[in-house]
DNA sequence: TCGGGTCTTCGGAAATTGTGATGGTGCGTG
DNA sequence: CACGCACCATCACAATTTCCGAAGACCCGA
């Protein structure tokens, strides 16, 4: 039995007629007699009296209709709930965090896509630019923000802006940071990012410039971390340039460093996905940014 | 969309395993993908991630899932209530009567009705022979109770018992009933009965016999009227014997006359339908008489 | 790198379904 | 009463759909 054979037991049994049932389902009068012959075969019943006037119900067809019907709705409800869920985005995404909320402005992108996608669950996951890349790839996030130039074929990544470093200092250090020469710095206690973070390179590259190496003291992998150590005077530390401001447990030390670039990122074959999508479009509306499509067509 | 898709969408969603569900519904592992597939462009979503591992429902799935396993017990449901219904009798069945119900033994065929047809609406509509018979042929009933000789082929006749006739008076008459010479009888008033009723044919054959005719006084074509007008003391009539024991406003005289056939009919062509073949049961256990299957079988 | 598991795609075969013509039946009408 | 008409059933054949087996692509774990 299938739904075909229902469709066309209702129709029969509105038309009475074999006829103008087939009109209505537009195929022909043969095929329509072969459908009722069929479904009261499988059914094990007679659904119509065939009399020269036409098809007349018989009790148990009558009895039969309703459930049919019932049975055409049931099917049409999938079709339609279908429609209604067609371009609208259901179930979760998971982005990665590298740093504070506010600096990535993530209240105007989840009243984005809040608004947008209201059933659909919005998963901020706090991170590093070196837990959220893997996570990425393994399919942990969806997508994540980092910072740093990422070199990696599989990965979309979308530049949002430039991020200036500074080197942060305790005030309890004040009075031993005489000088800003690098080398001078270098002999003073650092808090030490793990390898895999943009800071890290940023550091090093300083310090390789002044041929020197700087004391380690500690290794922090969380940006929030790293701020509460320099704060707490446990040694100096690159940072995000503003993290200090009107801080009077740190300060910024004026020593020019290069800026690291924040980026989001996501596996670039599921660009055409409409989850990704839809975050993306949120994405470069709250940034400002041309969304991928447009920089795709710009290209092009 | 048709039901196999919706079937082959369950077992997959329950499988997670498009080999398992071909073997499940006994097809092969392309014919499972392309339903699938099939499913997803009717409906417009995206119903599984394919993975490595298998087949993963969506969230858009998960939300469609309860829908079309919703839709498939509608539909065996019909399946189901058919199966029910396969033998169960329902409906109603027309019977004329054209007697009395006690000499028809009416409750008894109620009753093995109501016990093996507990949902078959039985009526019973008193008429006559004379009404009956046409009633039959135009399926105003679907069956009757008759008396007399049946000549249509069209009609299958089963021959319950022989009705005596007796010659009915009324107590008012008795002293102007000398004798009971037919001759005599005749040049009283007479209550006829119509000529499609199989007690005129023997009122007819009987003053044929005696070559005379009797006065006709009034026609009644209901058994009750005809025995009522009796008792009035209209005149004299045929009845069945023992319509007037003990009864003392009318009684039978000792004339010989001719009995007639009690016969139940309905039409022949519908000697297979079941409905007919229920009441023909019930009615032949109620007169003792082999039912038209086993007389069937006896003559061939 | 290989083997085993997954799903998808492909061409051709098989089954199903649909079509148009034809036949049988009862009904109403001239 | 015969004819035409409307109806449904049936038939042979065509069109479509569905199905199958093989091969391809992909990923994972060994």
């Amino acid at each position: 039995m299938e739904l075909y054979h229902l469709r066309t037991f209702v129709a029969v049994a509105e038309e009475k007629n074999l006829t103008r049932a087939a009109e209505r389902l537009f195929t022909s009068q043969p095929a329509i007699s072969a459908h009722i012959k069929a479904l009261e075969e499988t059914l094990g019943v007679t659904l119509f009296d065939r009399t020269p006037k036409g098809m007349r119900l018989t009790p148990v067809g009558e009895e039969l209709l309703p459930r049919a019907r019932q049975a055409l709705t049931a099917a049409s409800a999938v079709l339609q709930h279908a429609k209604g869920l067609q371009d609208e985005l259901i179930g979760s995404v998971r982005i990665g965090l590298n740093t504070d909320a506010r600096f990535l402005r993530l209240t105007a992108l989840q009243a984005g896509l809040a608004e947008h996608a209201p059933r659909l669950e919005v998963a901020m996951l706090t991170g590093s630019t070196g837990t959220n890349l893997p996570a990425v790839r393994v399919g942990k996030l969806d997508a994540a923000f980092v910072t740093g130039e990422i070199d990696d074929p599989s990965m979309s990544v979308c530049f949002l802006c430039d991020e200036p470093l500074v080197i942060g200092a305790p005030a309890s250090l004040r009075e031993q940071i005489a000088s800003t020469e690098v080398a001078d710095l270098a002999r003073l206690p650092w808090v030490y990012t793990s390898p895999d973070c943009s800071h890290f390179a940023a550091m090093r590259a300083l310090f390789e410039a002044h041929c020197c190496e700087p004391t380690r003291t500690l290794i922090a992998n969380q940006e929030d971390a790293l701020v509460e150590m320099i704060r707490a005077g446990v040694g100096l530390g690159i940072v995000r340039a503003g993290v200090f401001a009107a801080d009077d447990q740190a300060y910024e030390l004026p020593v020019a460093l290069p800026s690291v670039p924040l980026q989001f990122v996501y596996l670039r074959k599921r660009e055409n996905d409409p989850l990704i999508r839809a975050v993306m479009h949120q994405l470069c509306a709250v940034w400002g940014i041309a969304p991928p499509s447009a920089q795709a067509r710009e290209a092009s």
